[in-house]
DNA sequence: TGACAATTAGGACGACTGTCCTAACTCTCG
DNA sequence: CGAGAGTTAGGACAGTCGTCCTAATTGTCA
């Protein structure tokens, strides 16, 4: 691991702001403070905002593809889909005090009718197809895909609700009735939804 | 009816554009011009920025109010809950564009740690008691509650991935599922979650 | 050491922000 | 008609935004 360059800081915590502040309201004064660099010093490493905006997704995509990545090792399909749903457990605080990550994102590029929306839905796509994989695996043809979004969706809802409430039991309860869910649609695949 | 007044038509456009595009992007020359008034006239009818929230969050609260007020002629609670739960059906073309009005506001308003959050989370509390309600009418006691946030959940998990995919589809398939659920929850309720 | 590229700091720029002020206008009522 | 309150338009304001420029600094290699 070597030092991170200053383009790679400046990604880091361009990643955190437009998490915790959204992306609207982070400006390049508020990333620079961040880094610890000028503002003027910016322009040699990205050419606009946007740029910027799409060196986050980037960088965000790249991570969900290691997550996704490093969940192959667990043993069974329904293990790796348990890791996905317990990101809602690992992630709690920052979920409760910001929303997801990708959620969030997309839904505010949405309004903003800004051309980096697709981009960001990519790391949506990124999720839908590694689920309905597992899915596959658990014996799921044409109900895969279906079965992936209404996961994909039953957790961006409890994300919602828990940063709208604040309420950490929430999660944990939804969290449960999820995997009660997965054990219906892992343990007897059925033929038709 | 009367005609609206010009505080009546600020706070109409306001609601619109703070759903479309986000409180934070919206500037008062936006509302202006939607309006089709003056900047400098604004401060005659709202002090601020945040004065103009508060009041379209008002507005949509006495709006929820007055809809959860009209579904009570419903016969059973089981149809007033399915009111509830349509409204993903009614209002598909803006969730797909814009996300559910209620859940986008109190994230944005959590990013940007507004003192209006609290407010904006109220418009979800009426909705989570009218709910608890209905299923308190349905047979459920303690039962009631987690029902009503879950159902909520659901919901705004629902106008998330429809935003994100733009997946007209995967509404009709997702209320289809809700309303599933509603008669496990509706015909011999449990006295276990 | 000297030359040259990469990187940095700092400030200028025009546009836009929310806010506020003032002068003019419209309406109502005596 | 004329007075006075309510309402309006338009611009000034200080600050911030994203962007861009230039000069100074750092690092690298002959």
């Amino acid at each position: 691991m070597s030092q991170p360059t200053t383009r790679e800081r400046i990604e880091e915590k361009a990643d955190e702001l437009f998490y915790e502040a959204g992306f609207g309201a982070t400006s390049f004064a508020d990333i620079a403070d961040a880094v610890g660099i000028s503002r003027g010093n910016f322009y040699h490493h990205f050419k606009s905002k946007d740029d910027i905006l799409d060196a986050v997704i980037s960088r965000r995509l790249a991570a969900t593809r290691r997550m996704l990545d490093e969940w192959e090792v667990d043993a069974t399909p329904k293990e790796r889909i348990l890791s996905f749903i317990r990101i809602l457990i690992t992630n709690r605080t920052k979920i409760m005090a910001f929303g997801c990550p990708v959620g969030t994102l997309t839904t505010e590029l949405a309004k903003l009718e800004h051309v980096a929306e697709d981009r960001a839905a990519e790391i949506f796509e990124l999720f839908r197809e590694w689920l309905a994989c597992q899915f596959r695996a658990l014996g799921h043809g044409d109900d895969a895909e279906p079965l992936a979004l209404h996961l994909l969706g039953r957790s961006q809802g409890v994300a919602v609700m828990a940063s709208a409430f604040k309420d950490e039991a929430f999660i944990s309860s939804e969290v449960a009735q999820i995997e009660v869910w997965l054990d219906q649609h892992s343990n007897q695949p059925q033929t038709k939804g």
